[in-house]
DNA sequence: CTAGTTGCAAACTTTTTGCATCGAT
DNA sequence: ATCGATGCAAAAAGTTTGCAACTAG
């Protein structure tokens, strides 16, 4: 409705992955548009709503351990997360045979899924690609 | 190594599922030992590093919106989450299936895993067993 | 003109830190 | 006796709220 939405809904269409309000800020600063934190705080909750962006649950960023943080989910298919714990990258992948099977666990509890989310954590080739130990 | 250390530990075992800071906090208070708020925040992760508890990725309990939560993992098998998005009720599961197909899509991302974090999110039976429209 | 939004500053909440004291080894 | 842990209070960090000015419809 107001212009800073405006921009605030580019700034978040924009960013690559994973965001906070600090980083949304920056980014609309570094576009010459001064945005209020206030005004971010209190329009995040709206994106969410409608659905436009999610609230992830790994909170915490380079340097700041308590940031929300969110991901946009719009015109973006479902997709889990594998997350390196050596140097933070974060890959995105879905894969059908476990949404299945996830379904199936819910039904045998009664449940009836409205989403998920998955989060599979270790090392990436790069970092060695075992746990943490020797890498020859 | 101190007597508060061990009520902690005690007090950690004594919690059913999630807790955070001042869930403990109270739990010992009604024991008649009063830790300091300051004593649970330093030893909290104490106890992670210990691979005693893990801190979940949901955060915020009832009425403390940005607590964080934890989780003891000691002799508890692994196992994931069903959360009921009614009654917010949290049913513990495990499904050798699906970790089998976690291991084999991280392979395939040439990640090792070292855990994973699963929570499925929807309506339990109790509370309609449907997203959220009609029940008959 | 009215309703709702912005921006600033102050309030709040949760967690961390400084510092003196206390306890364990 | 030494080294680290505790507890209190104050500081940080992140987010929310109050209020006056502003803007879209």
């Amino acid at each position: 409705m107001t212009s800073e939405r405006e921009l605030l809904l580019k700034a978040v269409c924009n960013m690559k992955s994973h965001f906070h309000q600090d980083n949304l800020q920056n980014s609309l600063s570094n576009e010459g548009h001064d945005v209020a934190a206030t005004t971010i705080y209190r329009n995040l909750p709206l994106l969410v709503e409608a659905g436009i962006i999610r609230r992830t649950c790994y909170s915490g960023v380079e340097g700041k351990p308590d940031a929300a943080t969110y991901e946009h989910i719009w015109g973006h298919e479902h997709h889990d997360h594998l997350i390196c714990t050596i140097c933070g990258k974060k890959v995105e992948f879905s894969y059908h045979a476990i949404e299945v099977l996830q379904e199936a666990v819910a039904r045998e509890h009664g449940f009836t899924l409205e989403s998920h989310h998955l989060e599979l954590i270790g090392t990436c080739q790069e970092c060695g690609g075992r746990p943490s130990a020797e890498k020859e």
